[in-house]
DNA sequence: GATGAATGAGGGTTCATTCAT
DNA sequence: AATGAATGAACCCTCATTCAT
């Protein structure tokens, strides 16, 4: 058995995204076996989605766009995705995956101090890619009404991350780690938002320094 | 001879008064009534447009739902904007004022830290407002290349408030005023954008005493 | 009482018209002078009309466009006028008189060797002028079903022309005055359509040197 | 196993055979079926918007209309054409090659002599369509500023079809060639117009006639 | 008579989605 | 499974015409 793993060029950044690729064997198609080719159509098409909305907006790209980018015609897309908006939803759990990693990696960084360091680090370190993930959401979760299933997305992000937070705080024994951590999420939020309208009129690396002074790492 | 009429014009929630008081003779509207009527269609339809744009983001409210809104016919939208764009510039020159003004009064305030808990407090106590704004323009200034105008107002609103916290920092003596500037303004935009995705699920008033404690205001 | 003319100055060349204006007197209004006043108002806006429909082809034209150029309110204009299309038919009666008097002149011309040259002539001075209203003029003529009376128009004016050529070669002992009188008509309309579409690259003067010379004039 | 079946799909006067000779399987359609249906249709397009397009003027025609008289769905247009304007252009490169093969036969007709007499045969003959040709683009051609790639159009006709004269002429010794292709090609369109306008009112056959008289052919 | 605010039908264009093949 | 032709609703915008004043 082969494990691959594929990453996502997105230009100027790369996201890595697990490909659980299958074995290839001469036996004649199994059910599993057109499953896997399934799976692996519906990522390209995911992977073009992604880009394009995170590069254009989710409005400003079409469905012939995105079947374009994935070099399929535009009716497959329907046979995998029942809607545009399906699309979408199929790039959230992608997305799923990579921030769960981000805090698993950060709940093995061995002390409080440490894991807030590497947790700031990464948010640092992924700031373009969060920057097109934000592009790609933000608007979406502005627009109340339709898209809701975002805000519960968001939602259970960000009390994932608040968690993180205030675990971490606690132990450094701040004496309001709740609010603490709602301060640094919602300034990671900031920065992201900040990042994707101003760019590099962003003095990022200094603002990163600085709140590792501000924590004492 | 005078004589003056209520007239209810169906609408949702609108008493037009229509003083009929004119010469018998049916002469034309003056210039002063004819400006009269413009400047209160303009904010109606302004008013309106802020309304959807704000619940339902710029792209997804269409110059019919405006016109509805306001009560008003499509067609007429274009006697007072030469496009759906000019709208939003209309809403933005009437937002600014109330920016200006925020940061004005800020500035009156006395000393530095009474000056920064005015601010403070200020993004709080408007936070519904900032909320409504942000909702608004977050979403275009994520659309590059179109809307070069927003990026534009939201830039020059930046260094104002820029600025502003440097000067109050600075006033402070905190060892890097423009860091700590730039970590508060950003962490505003953060709130902003948070408020306008959870709602009520933010502990606004918890995260606005903990701000003055942080800065000893 | 008193007769005054006048020129309406189209940019490069200038057709005559003439105003019969009335007597001013300090009697109250007769109705003759509303009339008097009615028919001035009515002349500004078939010039203005006139103007900007030979600039800018009828249809490029709107009503609001006339309003402005003739310093007029755009309601107004249906105080005189029942349509757009009566605009039009306004203009036409106005030029009407010209070519009434350009065939009037050049019957007065003498031997009717004279009078070819005579015509010839005009046509090249005028052709400026003409090529405005061939302009206003030839598209409307194209567009069969609406504005038949366009073409009741050409017809007559046709007619007229014809007549006066056939008279002329057959004075000049032509064998088929009939056909050289279409030849030449045809030739005219030819001209002034290419003098629109080409301008300057026509060789103008040339031709009209060529065609003397062929007429032996 | 196969079946064949014949399609009537509303529509003014056309039968659409569509042979349903296809695989139990439902393949998808090879490319050349694909590149035939867009041709079929791409023509059909054509036609219905020259149809329209010379009865009632471009700019009288909507999108919508030619979609009716095409049989197809508005939208569908915009799948073969980007714009309105280049539906027009579709149709002069559908004409183009009919107007060069007109001066590719008159180049091989012979004689001077025979060219020019084969050349004036020719625009009799074809005048019907040529004055199609001209009710499409006169109108526009009048319209300065836009629809500049009419008049190049009919620029490059016109250097054309003078060069040609100018060639004929010179051949048969006429002291001023260059003028006397002027003055034929300026009556063509002379007669072109005119048949527009007058129809069958004009003596078209007499004048044919006479032309060859005049130059003795 | 005179104004310009107001209307509403229609124009060109886009695009998510369906469907015959 | 796979294609792309085809649809139709919606979008932004224009403009001749009406109407209260």
């Amino acid at each position: 058995m082969e494990c691959s793993t594929i990453i996502w060029k997105s230009g100027k950044d790369d996201l890595i995204l697990t490909d659980r690729s299958v074995n290839i064997t001469m036996a004649p198609r199994t059910t599993a076996q057109f499953e896997a080719i399934r799976e692996k159509r519906r990522e390209k098409i995911i992977l073009a989605a992604m880009e394009l909305f995170s590069r254009q907006t989710y409005h400003n790209t079409s469905v012939a766009d995105i079947s374009k980018q994935a070099g399929v015609s535009k009716g497959l897309i329907y046979n995998y995705f029942t809607t545009k908006e399906d699309i979408l939803n199929g790039i959230l759990d992608y997305l799923f995956a990579i921030g769960d990693q981000m805090v698993a990696e950060t709940r093995a960084a061995g002390t409080p101090k440490e894991e807030l360091r590497h947790l700031i680090g990464q948010v640092f370190r992924f700031l373009h890619q969060q920057a097109l993930i934000s592009r790609m959401l933000i608007p979406l979760a502005l627009e109340m009404g339709k898209f809701d299933f975002i805000n519960e997305v968001i939602d259970r992000k960000m009390r994932d991350y608040l968690g993180l937070l205030v675990q971490i705080f606690s132990d450094m024994d701040y004496p309001d780690p709740e609010m603490e951590a709602w301060t640094l999420g919602v300034l990671f939020d900031g920065i992201s938002l900040d990042y994707n309208v101003l760019g590099d009129r962003m003095p990022l690396d200094r603002m990163e320094q600085y709140l590792y002074k501000k924590y004492n790492l």
